[in-house]
DNA sequence: CATGAATGAGAGTTCATTCAT
DNA sequence: GATGAATGAACTCTCATTCAT
C-alpha cells in the first residue's frame, strides 16, 4: 500500500503541476492561451500526457476554477478573526475588493468568464463558494441582529453590498475604465469603497 | 433613382441579416462563436459573400458594439425628460438596470466582453457611449447642485452608483446568481436598486 | 457604320484603360497583384466589366506582354538606323540592356516569369518578338558577312551574346547581386558589357 | 538508444518526403502550386501533419533552398580537384550549366525564382552559395594571377563569365529558346559554353 | 453596356483529441 | 506511464469567375 500512496502522491504532483502552468499561461495570457498544446509545452511534456490526468481541457478550467476559489477563501476568510460583525463585515469587503485587484485573473475565473457549463458540474468549487458567501450573509445577517442596519432584509443588505464590490472590481478587470486617468481609478475604488461603506451605515 | 435607393436598402437589410446573425450567435453560443463561417452558415450564404458587407470579422464586432450603443442610449434617454435631477437620476438607474436585464447580450457587449482592440478603434461607439455617460454624471452633478447629497464629491457618487448599477446586472448576466432561485433573482435586484437608491439620499 | 467604328473605338480605349490599369499593378506590386479585383477596382468598374473586354485573367496577361514586347521593341530598334554592322549590333545590345535595367517588370514578363501557356497561344506577341530577334541575328549575320567575326557560325554567335545580355539583365531583375553593394551593380554591368564587346571582336 | 535513433531517422525520412513532394510541385506546376494543402494531398497527409515537420511554409522554402544549394554545390566542386587555374575555372563554368541543365527546377530556385523573403533570412544557404561564388572568383583570380588574361579586372571577368552562364541556363530553364528546335537547343548550349571559352581567353 | 451579388475553391494555420506503441 | 504521430474540424481571408438584371 505504501506503493499505491506513493503513486497516489505523484498523481497528484502531477496534476499540480499541470494546473500551476495552466493558471501561469491564464494570468499572463489569458483565457485563450490556454491550450492543451502550451500547457505540455510549457511543462515538458506531450499533448496526450495532458489526458492521463484531466479527461478533456474542460476538466482542466473546472481545477482551475477550484484553485481560483481556494485563493479566494485564504484572501477573504481572515475576516473572520474580527468579533464584531460590522468590523467584521467591512473587513470582508475590504478584502474581497483586494482579491479583485490582486488576481485580476482569478476573480474574472470565479465571478466573470462565462462557465462553460462545468461550473455547476463543479461540485467542490460550489460547495467552497457558498461556504465564504454564508459567510458573508451571515456577517450581515450578525449585523442585522445587532441592528446596525435600519433595515432587517438581510438577503437584499448582503446582495446590495456584493453588487457594489462586484460592480467596483469587475469594471477594474474588464478595463472599463478607460474614461479615468489610469492613476486615478485605484484612488477611485478607494473613495468609493468608504463611501458605500458609509452609504451602508444608514441602510 | 429609385433603383439606386432599392439597392441601397437591400444591402443595409443584408448588413442588418449579418449583424442579427451574429448577435444571436453572441447570445446563444458565446463570443467565439461568433466566426465567420458560423454567420454565413447561419444565413445561409456562403463566408465570402460576408466580405461584401463587411471589411473583416472585427468590422463585424464593432458595428455590433456600435448597435448595442445605440440600444442602450435609446433605451436610457428618455430619462433625460426629466426636469427634476434626483428624479431624473432615479430613472435613469433604472433604465440601466432595465437595459442590462432586457438586452444582456448586448450589456454583456458593452460592458463584459473582453474587447478585442475594436473598442478603442471603434472611435464611434466610444463617443456614444461616453454621451451617454456624461450625462450620468452631469445629472448627478445637477444632484449636487442642488443639494441632493451632503457630500459633493461628483465623481465618487457617480461611480458608486454605476458600481452598484453594473455589479447587479452582470452578476445577472454572467450567471452568478445561481444560489438564488431563478424566480426570486428579478425581485432581488428590484428590491437592491429601491434599496440603493434609499441609500444614495444619505449619502 | 460610323456608330460601329466609334462603338470599336470605345471598346478599344476601355482595354487599353484595364490594360494600363494592369500593368500599373504589375510595376508597382509584381505579378501576384495583378487580379481581376485589384485591376476592376483602380479604374473605378466592377470586376464583371473586365470580362466584356477580356475573356479570362489569362487573356490580360497576353497583352501584357505584347505590350512589353512593344515598348521593349521601340526600345531597341532605333538602332536600326546604324549603317555599320558591327556598331549597330554593339548599339543594340546596348539598348537591350538598357531596356532591362530601365523595365525590370517588362522584362521579367517577356524573358524571366513562366508564362502560363499563352506565350505560344500569343501569335502577335511571338511575332512581334521574332521580328525583333530576326533584326539582331540578321546584324550579326552582317558583321560575319564583313568579316567583324573570326567565326562564321552566326547562330552561336548570336546566341552566345544574348546570353550574356539576358544574363546581366536578368540576375540584376531578379536580385541575385546581392553580394555586390547596390551601388556598384550598375558600374559593374557597364563594365561587363563592354568587356563582352571586347571578347565580341575576338571571337 | 536504438529506438531514438530509428525515430529520428524517420522524422528525417518525413521531412525528406514532404520536401520531395515540395519539389515536385514545384518543378511539375511552379511555386504557386507548392502550398501546404497540396503537399498534403500529395503525399496523403493531413495538412496539419507538415506542421509536425516544419514550422510553417517559409520553413519548407527555406529547406528547399538549401537543398538546392546543397546540390549544386555538390555537383560543382569537383572541379576543385583541378590545379591548373584556368582548367579548373572552365570545368567549374561546364558544371555551373551542367547542374542547370540537369535540375532546372533547382537552378530556378535558386537563381530565378523570386524569395519570398526567404532567401535573406536563410542565412545556411546564402553561406553555401557565397562559398561557391568565392572559390569561382578565387579561380578567376588565380587565372588573373597567372596571366591567363590580359585584364587585370578580376571581378568584372569573373561576373561576365557569370552572366553568360546564368543568360544560358536560365534561357534554357525559363523555355525561352522556342525559336531553335528542341534537339538543337543542348548543341547550341555547348557550343556557345565552347564559344565563351575561347572568347575568355583573350579577355 | 455594366454591374451587384454571389460563390466554390483554396490559401496558411491552430486546436482538442485519439491511439498504437 | 508516457508519447510520437496523426488528424478532422475549425479559423480568417482572397481569388477568378458567373449570371441575372
Amino acid at each position: 500500500m505504501g506503493i499505491i500512496e506513493r503513486k497516489e502522491r505523484e498523481k497528484e504532483e502531477m496534476r499540480r503541476l499541470i494546473l500551476d502552468a495552466a493558471l501561469r499561461l491564464f494570468r499572463e495570457k489569458g483565457l485563450d492561451a490556454v491550450s492543451i498544446r502550451n500547457i505540455a509545452e510549457s511543462i515538458e511534456y506531450s499533448p496526450a500526457t495532458i489526458y492521463l490526468y484531466y479527461k478533456d481541457k474542460s476538466e482542466i478550467l473546472s481545477a482551475l476554477q477550484y484553485e481560483a476559489a481556494a485563493v479566494k477563501r485564504d484572501h477573504v476568510m481572515p475576516a473572520a478573526a474580527i468579533e464584531n460583525p460590522w468590523e467584521r463585515l467591512v473587513e470582508f469587503g475590504r478584502r474581497y475588493v483586494d482579491f479583485g485587484m490582486k488576481h485580476p485573473d482569478l476573480y474574472d475565473l470565479l465571478f466573470i468568464t462565462r462557465a462553460p457549463m462545468e461550473f455547476i458540474e463543479n461540485q467542490q468549487c460550489w460547495t467552497l463558494g457558498m461556504a465564504v458567501h454564508s459567510f458573508f450573509t451571515e456577517t450581515v445577517q450578525a449585523c442585522v441582529d445587532q441592528r446596525y442596519f435600519k433595515s432587517t432584509d438581510t438577503e437584499t443588505i448582503a446582495y446590495t453590498l456584493w453588487c457594489h464590490a462586484h460592480g467596483l472590481v469587475s469594471l477594474f478587470v474588464r478595463e472599463r475604465m478607460r474614461m479615468y486617468p489610469e492613476e486615478k481609478r485605484q484612488e477611485l475604488a478607494q473613495k468609493s469603497f468608504a463611501m458605500i461603506v458609509k452609504m451602508a451605515e444608514s441602510i
